[in-house]
DNA sequence: TATTTTGTACCGAACGTTTGGTCTAAAGAT
DNA sequence: ATCTTTAGACCAAACGTTCGGTACAAAATA
């Protein structure tokens, strides 16, 4: 009669497959990837795939979009509502951001996201994304004592020169320009105006 | 016997071509086009365009990858090698700009082409046109008096800004950010240090 | 306790479609 | 009459997707 069983690890695979979905969706994009490269990044027959994600290739998409939506908040904006002095929280978030992209050989998950089909499927998602990237760096600059448009744009300008930066060791295969261009910020989040 | 023509055009249909191409490479990166695509986008049959790129779909992101080179080194490139100042060369470089990549609605080909298949294809291409331009910017930096690593450094902190306004307004289609982005180039490239 | 049922994880094989690419034969141009 | 250009049928291969079914462990039944 009584349900006992307290603690169930039912979905346990799942959350196991997702992370080996990432790497191929974010260097090939999404109409570059293949359900073969799936499977192959997976060990997983094409079949086993449709039995987690039973909308294919686009529920893959998805699923890897939340998962790295999810883990950017915790990884990169989380240290923004922390502790420390604004100045300090803005230099914790370059520092977790070379992480995330390591070292800028990662390409931005969103910035893939909005080309092509993918972007027909996903453009409102990934449109709030940013969205929700920019208002956090924007409100910690107002905490700082920006005024609010201020803050706007040099939230912007920020996020506009990592993604920049990220073209470019893609391209150049200079990693050091994402860690000068990381290192800078900060300052130039920060300064006066 | 002799030929006498003096006035042939013969190769006229290609360059004809090659401009309704792009449009469908930039929107949809290289793996993102198929012939069916381009067969509607220049009203051309397969057999047509393969009869003026025998090298398919590869020949055809080869073509407009050079046409749209040329096109830059014309309409962004030249100006900065032109009459008068090389601050007023660089503002004129920006208005071009604004041109090449419609406002901001364009994406640059250079990022496109760095992703995925395309990137295994034509990656030291790409390398190469990228470097042009870098080396183009940090020449009249140079000419106007700044250190040769101090120029080159603030070169690709311009097109940084560049490529990252490029995807903020592709995923916030705001071309706002562009333009604001472009008006700021010279001022923050000329700048004492 | 032994047996059946259920449900999840998984896969090989095939589905119909689309892919990039070729061939042929006719129309256009000179 | 010759050479260029073209449409449309055609191809093998790869695409995303589905199907039928196996393996195995937990739950339910006896």
């Amino acid at each position: 009669m009584s349900k006992e069983c307290p603690i169930v690890q039912n979905t346990m695979s799942k959350e196991q497959v997702i992370p080996k979905l990432i790497p191929v969706f974010r260097t090939h994009g999404y109409e570059g990837t293949s359900l073969a490269m799936l499977s192959k990044a997976t060990g997983l027959g094409k079949a086993s795939l449709y039995h987690y994600f039973p909308q294919g290739k686009k529920g893959m998409a998805e699923a890897v979009m939340n998962y790295i939506a999810l883990s950017f908040e915790e990884i990169v904006l989380q240290p923004l509502t922390g502790l420390g002095t604004p100045e300090a929280r803005i230099v914790r978030m370059c520092e977790a951001l070379n992480d995330f992209y390591d070292r800028g050989k990662n390409n931005c998950f969103l910035a893939i996201m909005s080309i092509g089909e993918a972007d027909k499927l996903f453009h409102e998602r990934v449109r709030q994304r940013l969205e929700i990237w920019i208002e956090a760096i924007a409100n910690i600059l107002i905490e700082a004592g920006f005024k609010p448009e201020t803050a706007r744009r040099r939230s912007q300008a920020a996020i506009i020169e990592i993604q920049g930066a990220l073209v470019l060791v893609r391209i150049l295969q200079q990693p050091e320009i994402f860690l000068r261009t990381l290192n800078d910020l900060p300052l130039k989040l920060m300064a006066e105006d």
